[in-house]
DNA sequence: ATGCTTGGCTGAAAGCATTCAGACTCAGCG
DNA sequence: CGCTGAGTCTGAATGCTTTCAGCCAAGCAT
C-alpha cells in the first residue's frame, strides 16, 4: 500500500502538503492540490488510520459498550450509533458487558489503547463509572452515558421520559377503570427502573389510589422475572386487574403466566409492557407498550459524542427523548367495569373481594 | 499516560527488554522480568494499540460486516463473534450495509486502514467479494465469509446445512400427510435460499410429489413478502395445506397472512419456519422453525479467524453446522387426512378439488 | 528602496512499540 | 587459558502521519 511519503514524491511536493491537502488544515494552491489528487487517485492511496491516530492522539473510532446484543433492545440502540458513526466517517467497536462490571471494566482499559475518539456506554447493574469516565476525558475522549444512568452522572447522558412514560401508561389503566394495578419494575438499582416506578406511582397518587405492597414487584429485565412475579401477583386477594411491566420482556413472561394459569388477557387482566420492541406486534393478544425509540437513543448518543469531540468545552447535555404509549390489544377495561356500562370510568375501584377469584 | 520508554527508564532496561517481556518474544530473566512487570504494575502502563499496530502491521481487531443487526437473526451471530474475539484480546468493529453492495464496499475500503486481523463477513446481495478478499489477504488479513456465500468463494467460511434443514422440514411435512406442499423462499440470488429451496425440492422427489410452480415462491427474507406471498399462496387451487417459509420473518407474515383470511394455522394449513429465531416461541401459534444456532455461527467464524492469523497457510476449511427442526403448534396433518385416521399418512395426497376452499 | 506582512510550502520532530543485528556474559570444551 | 556458542540484553531503525517552526517570495505601506 502506498504511504505518504510515496504520494509526496509523486506529486513533487512535501509530506506536509500532502497532509495538508488530505486534512485541509492549510491552503494549498490549486495546481500543486491537484497534482496531491493525482497522486492519490492514482495510486489508490489511503491513510493509515493507526498513524493518523497515533499522531492525533485519537482514532475515528467510536466505542460503545452495552450490557448484550442479544436482548431485543439494543440492537436498535447500536444501529442507531452505528448510523451516525458511518455517516461521519466513525467506526464503532462493540462491547458485551452481560452487565458484569468487571467484564465492563476489562473493556474501558483495553479500549482506551486504541484511542476512540468517543464512547458509548449503557452502565452495567452497580457500575459507578465516574472515575473511568474522568479518566477517559482527561485522555481526550468524549463520554457519554445512555438509557440508564450511574449514580451522580455528570456527564453527557442521553435517556428516554421513564417517568412520564410510566406515568402516561398507568393513567391510561386508571382512566380504564382499573384501580387495582400491579408493576413490575426492573431492577431497582438501575435508574430507568426507579423512574419508570416513580412515574408509576406517580400516577396512582393522582388518582388517589393506594398502593398496595405487594403489587410493587421487583423483577429482572427478563422473561423469568416478569413470569415469576406475575405468577405470585395472580395468586395474590385482591388480584390486580392490570400490571405494568416495566419492559416488554417482564410483559412476555407475564403473558405466559397468565395463559398458564388459564387467565385471559385482556379480558381478565390487563397488561402493558415498556419499550414497546417489534416482537409486542406478534404476540397474543399484540401487547400495548411504551414505545421508545432505541434507534434514537443511539443516534443521539452518538451525535453528542461527536458534539463533543468537536468542542471540549461546550456546556453537558442531558437529552431525555419522548416515549410514546402504543395502545393494543392486551388492554381493557377491568371485568367488574366492563359488566355494568362504559360511563363508569371515574368511579371508585370494585370492591376487592369482587376483583379476587 | 506513561509509555514503553518510561517504563523501561524505571526498570533500569533497554526498551527491547520491555517488549520482550510483554510478548514473550524472547527469554529475559526473572530478576529483569521482575523489574519490568513491577514498572508496569506501579505506573498501569498499557501498550498503546496503535503505535504496536503500526508496526506489526496489523491489530488485535477483528471487523465484521453483517447486513442489518435490526433483523433479529444478526445479533446472535454477532455476540458469537465478539465472545470469542473478547476472549481472546481482540475487540470487534460492527459494520452495516443494509445489503447495500456500495456501503460494503465503503466498508471494506475504510476497515482496512485500520489493519484488523481479520475479517468476517455476511455478504451483501449480490456482493462478489473475491477481489476485495483476496486484496485484504495479500495485506495480511484473515477474510473469512459466512451465512451465505458470494459465488465461487475459495477462503474460509462458516455455512449451515441448509439444504439438509429444508429437506427434514418438508420430510416432516410429508410424513405428516402433506402433498400440497408450498414453499416461500428467500431471494434466489442468496446461496443459503438456493440450498434451502433444493433441500425442500429433494424431499418432494423423494416422496414422489410434483412440485406445482405456483408453489415456489420466492420472496425477500422479511414480514411484508412473506404477507404477501402467502396471499398469494391462500387463493390458488388447490390451496396448499403447508408451506415451509425459507425463514422465520416470512412465516410470520405468513402467519399473519392466513390469519386475515380467517383460516387457522394449523389446522387449515401448516407453517414452518426457518433460523428458528427466539420470537418463534412468542407467537400464536407457536411457530415450528428449522433452528439454527446464529451464535455458533458467528463464534465459529471468529474462530476461524484467528486460527487463519495463526497460521496463514494452513488448508481453506469450510465448516458447516447442523441445523434442527423444532416442532412447535404450527404444524399439524392436513385436514382431508385428520377427518379420517391417522393410518393414513403414506396415502397419495387428497384430491385437489378437496383441499381447494 | 526598505521593511513588514502574509500566504504558501517545507522538512524535521514527535508520537510509540517491534524487531533485528550486534554486543556482552558466562559456561563448557579443548 | 583461549575459544566457541548459547543465552541475554541493547538500542537504533522502522512503520506512517501530523504539526510546528521556519523559509521564501510576493505584495503592501512608508
Amino acid at each position: 500500500m502506498a504511504n505518504m511519503k510515496k504520494i509526496a514524491e509523486l506529486a513533487g511536493v512535501s509530506l506536509g502538503t500532502v497532509s495538508h491537502v488530505l486534512n485541509g488544515t492549510a491552503r494549498v494552491r490549486e495546481p500543486l492540490r491537484k497534482r496531491v489528487m493525482d497522486a492519490i487517485h492514482a495510486t489508490g492511496y489511503q491513510p493509515s488510520q493507526l498513524a493518523r491516530g497515533l499522531r492525533r492522539d485519537k482514532t475515528n473510532i467510536l466505542a460503545m459498550i452495552i450490557p448484550d446484543i442479544l436482548n431485543p433492545f439494543f440492537p436498535g440502540v447500536v444501529r442507531g450509533a452505528e448510523d451516525v458513526a458511518f455517516s461521519n466517517g466513525y467506526r464503532l467497536v462493540l462491547c458485551n458487558t452481560d452487565n458484569d462490571h468487571g467484564k465492563e471494566m476489562m473493556h474501558l482499559n483495553a479500549l482506551r489503547t486504541y484511542l476512540p475518539s468517543g464512547l458509548i456506554v449503557i452502565p452495567s447493574d452497580f457500575s459507578d463509572l465516574s472515575a473511568q469516565a474522568e479518566s477517559w476525558r482527561r485522555a481526550g475522549a468524549a463520554v457519554v452515558c445512555i438509557d440508564r444512568l450511574p449514580r451522580n452522572w455528570s456527564g453527557d447522558s442521553v435517556t428516554i421520559n421513564n417517568g412520564a412514560g410510566a406515568y402516561e401508561a398507568a393513567s391510561y389503566l386508571i382512566n380504564l377503570g382499573h384501580r387495582d394495578i400491579a408493576c413490575i419494575t426492573g431492577p431497582l438499582h438501575l435508574t430507568n427502573s426507579q423512574d419508570r416506578l416513580k412515574g408509576f406511582k406517580r400516577a396512582l397518587r393522582s388518582a388517589k389510589i393506594d398502593v398496595l405492597p405487594g403489587f410493587l414487584q421487583e423483577s429482572s429485565f427478563d422473561r423469568a422475572g416478569g413470569y415469576a412475579k406475575t405468577k405470585l401477583l395472580l395468586r395474590m386477594v385482591p388480584r390486580p386487574t392490570a400490571i405494568l411491566a416495566c419492559n416488554d420482556m417482564i410483559a412476555l413472561g407475564a403473558l405466559l403466566a397468565i395463559r398458564e394459569e388459564k387467565l385471559h388477557c385482556p379480558e381478565d387482566i390487563s397488561v402493558v409492557g415498556f419499550d414497546g420492541l417489534d416482537l409486542t406486534e406478534t404476540t397474543t393478544p399484540q401487547l400495548s407498550s411504551v414505545y421508545q425509540s432505541p434507534y434514537q437513543l443511539g443516534a443521539a448518543a452518538a451525535h453528542l459524542a461527536l458534539d463533543r469531540v468537536a468542542d471540549k468545552n461546550s456546556p453537558v447535555r442531558h437529552i431525555i427523548l419522548k416515549t410514546e404509549l402504543r395502545v393494543r390489544e392486551s388492554v381493557a377495561p377491568p371485568k367488574s367495569l366492563a359488566a355494568r356500562s362504559t360511563s363508569a370510568q371515574t368511579t371508585v375501584a370494585a370492591p376487592p373481594a369482587l376483583a379476587a377469584t
